[in-house]
DNA sequence: ATAGGGTTAG
């Protein structure tokens, strides 16, 4: 190519093969050698070198030879410009590009594509205009790569306020208002689109001589990330009647808004499209089939997708432990962490995000932390997703002081952050912390959002925080404008049942402007058996069993509260009612993890190999809690029995099993940590609290609602719960 | 030369 020019120096026989076949160059020295050879022969650099030096890695290289070169001709500053922005040196390709304008060099081929594609990654507006401009007075408007890059460009701005996430705000896209100005595109929606914050990409579309799949795709993704999916859907026809065919670029774009829309259905037929048109095996289709069909939670056909992947890559690995552990099978997608370090396939910061909620959910502390030093090691825990997960994850497993600590060490927390900071005390109890880290984070973080407002709505009501929480509930919509939603309600409805505001509780849930559910009726159920108020309790079960008449936990609570009141008639007819109706009881089940061994425990459970050593330790324990003052609260044991019986049955209960066999199973001083999946009793939350004082240890015992942590007597509910 | 996939808090 270049070699015409070559032929006054001696050295031209030399370079010319090396020139015409650079592929032979392997090395940096070998690129060096002919480096050198160049300088020697020919006073001007060669384009070819940068693009040498560029594709070996060695852009430092590149850079020198070039800053080096006295008056570079217009394909060297092409090279240049394309090599940079490829290796995703976007500055400096910019900086060339400028460079190249104030010598006046004239603009080689193919550049405009590149400094588009660099101006879009930097996200400078006016730079990305400017350049706009001058394509037109240069006269490269009407070329396809650069309208098309200059498109990509206008999305890629027109995303530059969002933070990258999936849910950027839906633009209107309805049927309504449709005709406009369809006179140059012949598209109806076409005015929609000119008004919408993708007009200067509809412009250039609209204005190209000729379109490629390239245009048709950067519009339909640019649609579709905006929340125009009818109108991304739409153009998909549109570009078939413009006779291109959709092809995985296409595909791509579209999946994910099935996976919002969370219809499988409509996903499916993608799927099969994809199918007929060998696309299926396309690693970027698999990862969004697998994330669609996991958002629409039918993770078995991601695992099928992801199985058949001949070469899944790291974002297909991600896609499917995230679906998992989003489906709840934290368990399978663990063991596809391990799968995936065994395939020697590196995790990134996303791979954490998505795992950790795995060992959240698990109460794995163990696991967490070992995840948490694999974060660290891989120099990703400076990653804000990353860095919230662990917080959320440290919270859950009953460690709310590291999550503080790791809270504390973010430079720029984000509304996720604060959120799952203040839901981690709200778990915990220090209502206080809650509130004022809330407070903070009305100051630094600006507007919280509606997930904020659980948070502190459920630390609230954990506390007993009753005005507390009716000022947040209000300042929530007039300050916000933020709609209470059912969660926001529960929480509210909650904490007037357990302040014993019974009534209240009952008329706020009545006037609510959606429509309550079985749950939030159940929680003022819950409060009717801690307040003892049958006579409620029978209405606000008919409420239930009305909305959800196989309702379990409300059966077993109604049939808790009449055994209480000694209604054992209303106990059986219930009894009967489940039995008819098939409902079993969830049997009360404690678990603790020892020497890296999870031992679970069920509710009378003999088979723990350690059985007999257990029960000695309760039995001896006892004796010193009744020394202590203990009287056993046999009223919640819900049979028909013996006073003694009863005493019995609460010895029994899962988590004190758990509890006496952590003792007896680590030294002295070791916290206890324990997991129940019911809420934990009360006969045992009072023996929890003298044992923690007897034994001098910190017992922390996390039940489905909250954490509890006993302390020298003293629980961190504050026997609030 | 230009276009694509995955993540955290209730």
């Amino acid at each position: 190519m270049l070699s015409a020019a070559i032929p006054t120096c001696p050295l031209a026989p030399l370079l010319d093969p090396f020139l015409r076949h650079s592929s032979s160059i392997q090395t940096r020295s070998q690129a060096q050698q002919l480096h050198a050879l160049l300088l020697k022969s020919h006073p001007r650099p060669f384009p070819l070198l940068f693009s040498l030096y560029s594709a070996l890695g060695l852009v430092r290289d590149a850079r020198l030879a070039f800053a080096a070169a006295p008056s570079p001709s217009p394909p060297c500053y092409a090279a240049v410009i394309r090599c940079s922005t490829a290796r995703g040196l976007f500055d400096y390709s910019v900086s060339a590009f400028v460079r190249m304008r104030s010598f006046g060099s004239p603009l080689a081929d193919a550049v405009l594509p590149s400094v588009l594609k660099s101006c879009a990654a930097l996200r400078d507006p006016h730079l990305g205009t400017a350049v706009h401009g001058f394509l037109i007075r240069s006269g490269w408007g009407a070329d396809l790569f650069t309208a098309n890059a200059l498109m990509n460009m206008y999305c890629k701005l027109c995303h530059a306020n969002d933070d990258g996430r999936r849910n950027s705000p839906a633009e209107v896209s309805s049927g309504d208002a449709v005709g406009g100005d369809s006179r140059k595109s012949g598209f109806s929606h076409a005015s929609k689109f000119r008004m919408g914050p993708l007009g200067s990409v509809r412009k250039v579309f609209d204005e190209m001589p000729q379109r490629d799949v390239v245009s048709w795709n950067t519009l339909i993704a640019g649609a579709a990330e905006s929340g125009m999916h009818v109108e991304a859907l739409e153009m998909i026809k549109e570009m078939g009647v413009a006779g291109l065919k959709p092809d995985s670029f296409t595909l791509s774009s579209v999946l994910p808004i099935f996976a919002e829309y969370v219809d499988g259905y409509k996903g499916m037929e993608i799927h099969g499209f994809a199918i007929r048109h060998a696309f299926d095996t396309d690693v970027f289709i698999g990862s969004s089939l697998i994330d669609m069909y996991a958002n629409c939670t039918n993770v078995d056909y991601s695992r099928r997708v992801f199985v058949l992947l001949p070469n899944p890559d790291p974002i297909s690995w991600n896609s499917i432990i995230a679906g998992l552990v989003q489906n709840g099978m934290f368990d399978e997608g663990l063991k596809l962490f391990r799968e995936m370090l065994l395939c020697r396939i590196k995790p990134m910061p996303v791979t954490f995000s998505g795992i950790m909620p795995a060992c959240a959910h698990l109460t794995t502390l163990r696991l967490g932390i070992q995840l948490h030093g694999y974060v660290v090691r891989g120099g990703f825990a400076g990653n804000v997703f990353v860095a919230s997960s662990l917080v959320d994850m440290y919270a859950k497993c009953g460690n709310v002081h590291i999550a503080r600590r790791v809270f504390d060490g973010l430079p720029s927390p984000d509304s996720v952050s604060w959120t799952a900071m203040i839901m981690g005390y709200a778990l915990h109890g220090p209502a206080k912390e809650a509130l004022s880290l809330f407070q903070r984070m009305e100051t630094e973080n600006g507007k919280p959002n509606h997930v904020a407002f659980v948070a502190v709505l459920t630390a609230c009501s954990h506390a007993g925080l009753v005005d507390e929480a009716w000022d947040y509930f209000h300042r929530m919509s007039n300050d916000y404008g933020i709609i209470p939603r059912l969660e926001h309600y529960a929480a509210v409805a909650d904490l007037l049942g357990r302040a014993g505001k019974l009534e209240e509780a009952y008329d706020f849930i009545s006037t609510m402007h959606i429509k309550p559910t079985a749950s939030v009726w159940s929680t003022l159920l819950g409060a009717c058996r801690v307040h003892k108020n049958a006579k409620l309790a029978e209405n606000v079960a008919a409420k239930i069993f009305d909305i959800e008449p196989n309702n379990m936990g409300s059966h077993v609570l109604m049939s808790n509260i009449y055994s209480a009141a000694g209604r054992w008639n209303e106990v059986a007819k219930l009894r009967m009612t489940m039995k008819d109706k098939g409902m079993k009881k969830q049997a009360a089940c404690s678990w603790i993890e020892i020497k890296n061994e999870l031992h679970a425990f069920f509710a009378h459970d003999t088979s723990h190999p350690c059985y007999n050593k257990i029960t000695n330790a309760l039995k001896v324990l006892l004796g010193q809690m009744e020394r202590e003052g203990y009287v056993p609260n046999t009223e919640d044991v819900l049979h028909d029995i013996e006073e003694e019986q009863k005493r019995n049955m609460l010895c029994g209960h899962s988590e004190r099993l758990a509890i006496a066999f952590g003792i007896i199973s680590t030294p002295p001083g070791t916290t206890i940590r324990v997991t129940k999946n019911l809420r934990v009793c009360v006969d045992c939350h009072t023996a929890t609290k003298f044992i923690s004082k007897i034994v001098g240890r910190e017992i922390v015992v996390r039940d489905s609602n909250r954490f509890h942590h006993f302390k020298d007597g003293e629980c961190s509910c504050g026997d609030y719960w």
